[in-house]
DNA sequence: GCTTGACCTTGACGCAGGGTCAAGGTTCGA
DNA sequence: TCGAACCTTGACCCTGCGTCAAGGTCAAGC
């Protein structure tokens, strides 16, 4: 008769495993000697060895007692579907491979590359450090909603560096982005950003409009502004004052009546 | 500012995720709004975002802290380390997957595939279940043990089976395994077992004994035929009454002074 | 002002598969 | 007779949250 460390080192397992499969009910508990010890015999060495095989082979515990006592036809059903599983689990994993290697080729956590395409054209561009930040954070949020549509948006986005006008706009909001809430200069960029607001064609934001970014992102994304530039409050109201409202998605104040 | 729902929904990910983030000093603690309530900002949105990117790329959680504060050598060797769990994981389910093919092919748990085709010609030639049953589980003990020297056993015993007399002896064997410790067939059976072991050739037995078998392994196969035969004991004492010890190894009595 | 339902809060337990103490009793060999 | 090496039960630890429980809060509709 056998102790439990005689039986755990027969089967390749700890003490402690084995009294585990006692307590999920896997393995019935033995007789005990006259000192409390568990007795076994050969035949729970032979029992415990096959728990140990299902339980290696990726079977979880709880279907090992199933499995056990499951007759061929049951048994041969209960192995597809493991096999079903381990599979996933193996598709899963490759999958998070891929996404690591992507993740170690760049800065771009949580970004689809041509965003971070994006980013670095305004890098070696010479926009400000903080613009791009903002923009990045910005662009997660959208990428996080939106990914299908973010080849389209970058697209755009890169036409818009593309013209030397919007440029020029964009690098002086760059600059201006760590002006005080009260530099002068501010009631001029506004004036400029509304000119150009107005110079625009309709056909240049239709682009945009056909892909609806939903209101409460909308929101987010001016917060994102909001939140991280000083003067992004005394801007916006300098703009309504122009009959402009809004910063994501800018549009005409509905005149006053 | 977005309550822990709504931070929730735009990462996409549960409320209990986003706590369980704070606790693990993942995500930093927001203020509390008057209620109490946590207030997020988008930088909040983006941050998750990222640690969700990390999470679903399979870093453990312990790691996404350091990894978000990684500079890119460290990220490139966390990276590499992650890949190869990562990499290991998968081959260790593709063994399981082959495991559970081998199970699914047989009654096989816990024997190698020489031993199931030794078993099957024993149900085939027509042995008694009860026999078989002891054999499987005696291998199942020996499979474990000695894993590398199961196709040479089985291949010995294969050439016993090949042997008319050995089987013939086998037969009666399997006929005895029900008899009553004492039923009158008993002697004449230990009689015609010591025939055959002194008719045996040395050169048979000693193929056996060039992979010695760990006396403990003897005496577990012994407890095995003990346990489940209730003849067994008796059938012992006749054998050594003739001068044979031992069951599995069965030798002779070292003979009295 | 009241109810209802959808939020939010902290705290705690649960899962798989055991690892690792703790605190004590038992057995075995020298 | 002593110490080492067993054994016993009980309880806490790990991951990554899910899921109660027992309440507080908020907005809407009556």
């Amino acid at each position: 008769m056998l102790t439990i460390g005689e039986l755990a080192s027969y089967a390749g397992v700890t003490t402690r495993a084995v009294r585990h499969y006692h307590a999920k009910g896997l393995l019935p508990e033995p007789e005990r000697d006259h000192s409390g010890y568990r007795r076994y015999d050969a035949r729970a060495v032979a029992d415990l060895i096959k728990i140990r095989t299902l339980a290696e082979a990726g079977v979880p515990l709880a279907r090992v007692g199933e499995l056990l006592a499951a007759d061929e036809t049951e048994f041969a059903a209960a192995v597809a579907d493991i096999d079903q599983r381990l599979r996933a689990e193996i598709r899963e994993r490759q999958r998070h491979r891929a996404r690591i290697a992507q993740l170690a080729a760049g800065d771009n956590l949580a970004l689809p590359p041509e965003a971070v395409a994006y980013l670095d054209r305004m890098r070696r561009l010479g926009y400000p450090e903080l613009m791009i930040a903002g923009e990045r954070d910005a662009w997660i949020l959208v990428a996080a909603q939106m990914p299908e549509h973010m080849p389209l948006f970058m697209a755009l986005k890169e036409v818009q560096l593309d013209d030397p006008a919007t440029d020029e706009l964009y690098r002086e909001l760059g600059d201006a982005i760590g002006w005080s809430p009260d530099d002068p200069r501010l009631p001029g960029l506004a004036d400029k950003l509304v000119a150009t607001l107005e110079a625009e064609e309709e056909v240049d934001r239709e682009a945009w409009e056909e892909f609806a970014i939903p209101d409460d992102l909308v929101a987010l994304l001016d917060s994102v502004f909001l939140d991280l530039v000083p003067m992004a409050p005394r801007l916006l109201r300098l703009l309504e004052d122009r009959g402009w409202t809004g910063w994501t998605r800018l549009e005409r104040l509905p005149s006053l009546r």
